[in-house]
DNA sequence: GCATGATCATGC
DNA sequence: GCATGATCATGC
């Protein structure tokens, strides 16, 4: 008799909650006291390492049911889809969500379900038992990883049309015979997600009328709705501490139901078009203080909320743009992305990479001001996503023509003199050199530790403060990549 | 006028 | 004190 009445979908979480605390390891020990455990598995659970196997592993030598990849769920009785998945502790001691939650590979062989509710993925989201282990980079062997937390969980009833939203966008691509068009970046919640390399020798053809090969895929709860799930349902239920709550853009969710989430952020925002920051700042009584964060903020009054964060912003990782332009239609500045670490970067290859996860998983909401004599007027507003194709061949090779200099340790420095002392030189790929990426300092100032073009040393700054070190030893300002003005200003908002 | 390298400002 | 978002300044 195995330890859990396989009907239940609660006595299957009582039992899995014997597993908090545990490792993987303690889990494959224990085993051998446990008489149902599958003994004669195709799996080889003595590598202590092998990636992907740590859910198999629970499968065989905790649930006691054989791990096979059929399409029925894990605990067919009562229709419980067992998902294992990780969470990591930050430097400043907070969780967070480790990876998207993979649900079902996107068929194209098979045409597309037009109803959610009857679609293969519903069956494999509807009741999850969630499973949550800590990655600890640190440790040796994935088996060391321990599990903190497991929960029966079904999507959130106020979420459900977001996500009949997002399912719907993605079934409307592939029955176009885009499916080589899918980005993660397309939806909120529910995502598509590449499965496999994004390279020419993994692509398969599509279903529906095209020629062009497209990515395998899967369907997938985005990294940014999982780590939600996490704070506001998995770790309260385990702590008993209320959630942090934050607020809502569409306080009530029925309207969703009549319009998507777009057009409501749209609207609210059409009743301001035109108005000036200065209007903008009376009206909300704002400080008008030309600070920085000022056409932010007046983008979160706009949408009615107080603080600086949306709850529906936060789950579908949409980060707010702001971005002004000149009289003459021009663009003053391109637009940053978080720094980045040398050493990293140089051991990433492109799919794994910081810059493809970014652009494939982040979805913009782009705010436009226009200048108007001496104030900015609110001009335009749209949710904007980087096209697969822009992303996977343009700027894909902008980031290798870095990542061969800087992994390859040909990165060379000169000085160059002006009026105001010395600045370094060299020899990266630049703005121009890429349509729609580049490279820049990222720092509070300049710093290096460098060997100089003719093998002499040269030191400034406060290295370990505002630069990092490269594969070749020397120390650099601290980079980022930045999104082109240009590339902006033609491909994004569609000037000439 | 723009590209590139350098630096500032704010919130947590 | 750092992460993040944004702008400045010089030289061609």
């Amino acid at each position: 008799m195995i330890p859990y009445n396989d009907s239940n979908p609660r006595d299957i979480e009582r039992y899995a909650k014997g597993l908090i605390g545990k490792t993987f390891q303690d889990v494959l020990y224990e085993s051998r006291f446990l008489e149902e455990a599958i003994t004669d598995s195709k799996i080889d659970y003595s590598n202590p390492n092998q990636k992907g196997k740590l859910g198999n592993l629970l499968e065989e030598k905790y649930f006691c049911y054989k791990a096979n990849s059929d399409q029925e769920p894990d605990f067919p009785k009562c229709g419980v889809e067992l998902k294992v998945t990780c969470y990591d502790i930050l430097k400043n001691g907070n969780l967070s969500a480790g990876e998207r939650l993979v649900l079902t590979m996107i068929s194209y062989e098979d045409p597309v379900e037009p109803n959610f509710y009857k679609s293969h993925v519903w069956e494999k989201c509807r009741l999850i038992l969630l499973i949550y282990y800590e990655r600890n980079k640190l440790l040796k062997y994935n088996t060391l990883y321990r599990i903190g937390f497991v929960n029966l969980f079904s999507p959130f009833e106020k979420d459900m049309p977001i996500i009949l939203d997002d399912y719907n966008k993605i079934i409307d691509k592939i029955r176009m015979g885009h499916a080589d068009e899918l980005s993660e970046s397309d939806t909120m919640y529910l995502g598509a997600c590449t499965k496999g390399a994004t390279s020419a020798g993994s692509m398969r053809p599509q279903y529906y009328n095209s020629e062009v090969l497209a990515n395998k895929r899967a369907f997938c709860f985005k990294r940014q709705y999982m780590d939600f799930i996490l704070h506001t349902y998995v770790i309260p239920s385990h702590t008993g501490k209320m959630p942090v709550q934050l607020e809502t853009i569409i306080d009530n969710p029925m309207r969703l139901k009549i319009m998507s989430f777009e057009s409501i952020v749209l609207n609210k925002l059409d009743c301001f078009r035109g108005w000036s920051d200065l209007e903008l700042c009376r009206y909300f009584g704002r400080d008008y203080n030309n600070n920085k964060a000022q056409w932010t903020d007046l983008t979160y009054r706009m949408l009615g909320i107080r603080g600086n964060h949306a709850e529906e912003f936060v789950k579908a990782n949409i980060v707010v743009k702001v971005v002004r332009i000149e009289n003459d239609l021009s663009m003053n500045e391109s637009i940053s992305l978080p720094p980045f670490n040398f050493i990293e970067f140089a051991n990433e290859t492109w799919e794994e990479s910081q810059v493809y996860n970014y652009f494939s998983e982040t979805k913009f909401f782009f705010v436009v001001f226009a200048r108007d004599k001496s104030v900015y007027r609110l001009y335009k507003y749209f949710f904007w996503n980087m096209p697969f194709e822009d992303l996977n061949r343009i700027a894909r090779i902008g980031w290798e023509n870095i990542h061969y200099l800087i992994r390859n340790c040909k990165v060379e420095f000169w000085l160059k003199e002006t009026k105001a002392g010395y600045i370094v030189k060299n020899n990266l790929p630049k703005k121009k050199d890429n349509p729609i990426i580049h490279i820049r300092p990222h720092a509070q100032e300049s710093a290096y530790l460098i060997h100089m073009h003719d093998g002499s040393l040269y030191e400034y700054g406060i290295i370990w403060k505002d630069a990092n070190m490269l594969p070749q030893g020397d120390w650099m300002t601290t980079q980022s990549f930045w999104i082109n003005n240009n590339y902006f200003l033609k491909n994004i908002l569609g000037f000439k």
